[in-house]
DNA sequence: TGTACATCAGTGAACGCGCGTTCACTGATGTAC
DNA sequence: TGTACATCAGTGAACGCGCGTTCACTGATGTAC
């Protein structure tokens, strides 16, 4: 049993293992603010994420646990289980982009340095968190899980041509960004930039996973290593005289 | 609840849903060949595994309704369910290293070529298996589900410098050995052989797992997509004259 | 050649657990009259 | 200004499920005498 102890003073009697008893006093929402117990649930699932390694952690009860509600609570936000898990993805998606979009903004205009610093970004963010990474991608197995024959064809291509993703969409579309930069400054020698970007991008979901899954192997140099792998998957030629 | 219908021709009488009924009659093994049924119990897992899409589902009772035994029959053979897990990991890095040896052995002399043949039967065997592969390196999660705290230093570096994997180190060597052949023969630039073939490991795990997780992406053809990662990483240089 | 016995290869019932989900409910708060 | 009432934001008990694990057991088979 991974529940934390309960704080004895809240004056709360546990009245057995199997009571779902909450962890700390909760106010309730004053009317019409009921909504915010939806952020509180996503929130909730996030810390049972990080704190158990994994998204298996988040079940109905555990998350009222950790807020402190009843579980059936729960359904006047989420249809079930998979609809918080869904609603995590896209929070952790959020939060990667974000991380990429501040390392950019901390960056020169070197298209290049743009480029890996973005990707260098990418990798940091999912070894630091490790289990929001993991939940960005395990969301397949869920599907499997659930009994859906649906696993194909979920993220398709667009008309435009280029995939449609549900979520990260717009993580993929930065990385598309930055090596297209790259060859309009002849940086980069890429005659196809989605074939190319999807390579760098196979090889930095590769990093993060088995970094994380071998943490005893010896790794390279995280910032070396993402140079290592995206310069020459993104065709980067030597800069110009 | 995702089990088979059991078979009403066997002549068992289901109790009811909560019943550990065996799908078939199964004859005990003669006197001295109880170790059999460690076999049967690894290889009901992998079935479980495939049929299900994740480790997840192998439990001391789902494998003991595959096999039609008792679920406590499984102590006498396996401690618990993270040492069923553990067989199976090692028996399909057993299959994943005899994959790859026989794609060699059907290989030219050409050094190149050898590499990305062994890679490409790599990314193979994970496409036509996910669920096998996805095992392999799920170990880590189960580690700190356990509990515990040492998944760090599980794979240590041996004395000969050589990343020390408790499974796979198999694979990897072979991986190693193909890059090595290459720059010997002048075919890659390699002067950090440990290094660069972990950048080719890193891309194809990356390739494995993404495109599992994503079908409905626009991937490249396997073979070429597996060369444009690899030659590049493994720093494969044109022929000689 | 017969028989008592040890060993092997399992069985079957039971336990307590956490889970998703249902059901009828409660108590505070704003609103219509 | 008072009060009945609707609504909101939840609660608490209960259900049946699959799980890991324990316990005492059973019945076939080989072996010693």
């Amino acid at each position: 049993v991974n529940r934390p102890a309960v704080a004895s003073d809240a004056g709360v009697a546990p009245a057995g293992p199997l009571a779902d008893r909450p962890s700390a006093r909760r106010r309730r929402n004053a009317r019409g603010e009921g909504a915010r117990l939806s952020d509180e649930i996503v929130s909730a699932a996030l810390a049972l994420i990080d704190r158990t390694g994994t998204d298996e952690a988040v079940t109905l009860r555990a998350v009222a646990r950790q807020i402190g509600i009843a579980a059936p609570s729960i359904y006047a936000h989420f249809a079930d289980r998979h609809a918080i898990l869904q609603a995590v993805v896209i929070r952790i998606f959020g939060q990667l982009v974000e991380t990429i979009e501040t390392s950019l903004s901390a960056a020169g205009d070197d298209p290049v340095e743009r480029l890996t610093v973005g990707c260098t970004a990418y990798v940091e963010f999912g070894l630091a968190h490790p289990a929001r990474y993991d939940a960005l991608f395990s969301q397949r197995r869920i599907a499997v899980l659930a009994g859906a024959a649906d696993s194909r064809d979920r993220i398709p291509v667009g008309p435009d041509g280029l995939p449609r993703m549900q979520f990260g969409a717009e993580a993929f579309a930065t990385l598309l960004d930055g090596l297209e930069a790259c060859v309009r400054s002849g940086r980069s020698a890429s005659t196809d930039v989605l074939t190319d970007a999807t390579a760098v991008w196979v090889a930095l979901h590769g990093a993060v996973t088995l970094r994380v899954a071998i943490p005893g192997f010896p790794w390279p140099d995280t910032a070396s290593f993402v140079r290592q792998l995206v310069l020459p998957l993104a065709r980067v030629t030597a800069p110009g005289p």
